[in-house]
This record gives structure tokens, sequence and C-alpha cells, in this order.
DNA sequence: AGTGCGACCTGATCGC
DNA sequence: TGCGATCAGGTCGCAC
């Protein structure tokens, strides 16, 4: 759900605030599988200073000054909100972040409903090797090296190629569906039997769908919120995704709805062959 | 080796 | 009204 665009709104918001900012208290309300160790996560944390707050595929990386990060997945349901300093528990919220920036001082909750989110501190050895196990971020290179990525020898359909962060970082089920439909690729064929012609429509629509869902700081198709709350705005825009039965808004053909790869998948019969 | 699929988890919604 | 079944899905780990 919250994939690149989405994920990367969250960066854009949390680097704002939080770039140089020095961690003074972490308060874990509810732990989890996200941090087995808690007192070694709050007593390493405390007193260190985040540099930079970057993004890699869907993982949000919070670089500390000790040469140490924490990495973030929202996974489906995981959010940061900023807060005040009155706000009260609520029930899915996790851990309370602390921070002072220039003497002010800023408030950071995480909350995950369905728990399958998770932040862990890492050092830069194990960060590195996470990172370059993904696949390129489509928005740092071009769009024939992405048309060279999806050019494979699989027996795999393009949707669920499309969904291996290993192949390409950063698209899940939202994103897939909609450059699929933007290209006019059925999500069902075979990754090796596209043309050339195809993967390099297709790359470009990849491009064009989550820059244009990046201007929009994403879509909110079921839980996903910013920082401060707000739903995305891409929602509105979505061509295919969680539209079945609804009309294409190019041909009004009606949308359909398959299984694939273990995702709902949204096609235009007419449209995409 | 590459691929497919269950498990993880909770809340919303649907049908009876 | 209430209750159970189903669905939402990113990623890991295991099986084939």
């Amino acid at each position: 759900m919250p994939e690149l665009p989405e994920v990367e709104t969250v960066r854009r918001q949390l680097a704002e605030r939080l770039n140089n900012a020095t961690i003074i208290d972490v308060v874990v309300w509810r732990s989890g599988r996200e941090f087995p160790s808690q007192a070694n996560f709050v007593n390493a944390l405390k007193g260190r200073r985040i540099k930079s707050v970057d993004r890699r595929a869907k993982l949000l990386i919070w670089r500390l000054d000790n040469r140490k990060a924490i990495t973030a997945h929202l996974k489906m349901t995981g959010r940061f909100l900023f807060v005040d300093q009155n706000y009260k528990q609520e029930k899915h919220d996790r851990i309370r972040f602390i921070l002072k920036e220039k003497n002010k001082k800023i408030f950071l909750v995480w909350a995950d409903i369905r728990q399958f989110g998770f932040l862990k501190l890492i050092d830069e050895s194990e960060l590195n090797q996470i990172v370059s196990e993904y696949g390129p971020e489509p928005l740092d290179v071009s769009a024939k090296v992405l048309a060279e990525r999806l050019n494979r020898s699989s027996t795999r359909s393009i949707k669920a190629t499309l969904l291996d962060q290993a192949i390409i970082a950063g698209i899940g089920n939202i994103y897939a569906d909609e450059s699929l439909h933007r290209a006019g690729i059925r999500p069902h064929r075979c990754v090796a039997h596209l043309s050339l012609v195809e993967r390099l429509r297709l790359a470009q629509e990849i491009q064009n769908v989550l820059q244009e869902s990046i201007n929009q700081q994403g879509a909110s198709a079921n839980d996903y919120v910013d920082t401060q709350g707000q739903k995305g705005g891409f929602l509105n825009l979505l061509r295919v995704y969680g539209r079945a039965g609804e009309p294409c808004r190019t041909c009004d053909t009606s949308i359909q709805r398959t299984v694939l790869a273990q995702r709902g998948t949204h096609h235009c019969p007419t449209c995409q062959k």
C-alpha cells in the first residue's frame, strides 16, 4: 500500500524536520517483533543526531551520527505522525520519539495497526548489504535502463516481475496495475514475451505514474496517511486499481478484477493486450 | 536456481 | 443484531 510515492512523501516530511535533529528520548509504548531487545534499542538511540532521512525502495533510512542507521518499513499500515506535547497514546501507537532541533522539541509517534511494519537499528555494513539487494530506483535511471531490467527469460508474469524489488525497486500492487494499464499490457502476460517496444513503453509509464503520484503526495487506497494524518491526493486519479466493475476511463469497458501473483489485479480487457 | 505460496496481523465489510 | 468468513498486501522463509 505505501509504495514508492507514499514512502517518498513520508520521507520528505520526515527529512524536513528530522535532519540534524537529536534524539532526546524514546518511549516504547508497546514492543513487538520490530525491536527484539527493547532496552538496547532505546539506549542506542538516546543522544544520537540524525544526519539524513533517506529512502531506498520502500525502506526509510535514518542515518545516525555514529555510522549506524534506523531502517523503517511501513509495510501496509505503519505510520509516522508528528504530534504535540499533549498527545495521548492511541490504540495502535507503539513508540514515541522526542527529538530536539535548534532548541525546538519534536514529538513523533510510530503506529502500526497490523504490526507488519518494523523499525530496526543496524550498522553501516548491514545497511549496505540490504540496499545493494534492491534493483534500481525507477526515478533515478533512464526508461531505457528500466526496460532492460524487464528483459529477462523467465516464466513469470509481468505483474509478478514488477512486484519483485530485486528487479525494480519500489513498485507495489497499485503501481504495478496502474503502469500496466497505461502501457496497454495485460498483467498476465509472460515477461519473456514482451516486445522491446512494450518494455520501453511500460518503463516510461512506470516513471510517469510514480512521478505523478509523488506530485499528489501519494494515493490512499486504504490505510495510508502522511505524517500529518493526511490522505494522498492520487486516489482519484487511479485508472484501474480498486475500480473493479467500474468503467475504464479510456474506453468505458468494465474493469476486471482477477487474482495474479496472489494479489488482487485490475485491468481493462479492451485497452490492455 | 528460480518460482510459488503460506504466514504474519487486524479491521472493515459482507452475507446469512 | 450478531457472528463468522473473507479480503486487504509487503516481504520472509520454506518447499518444490
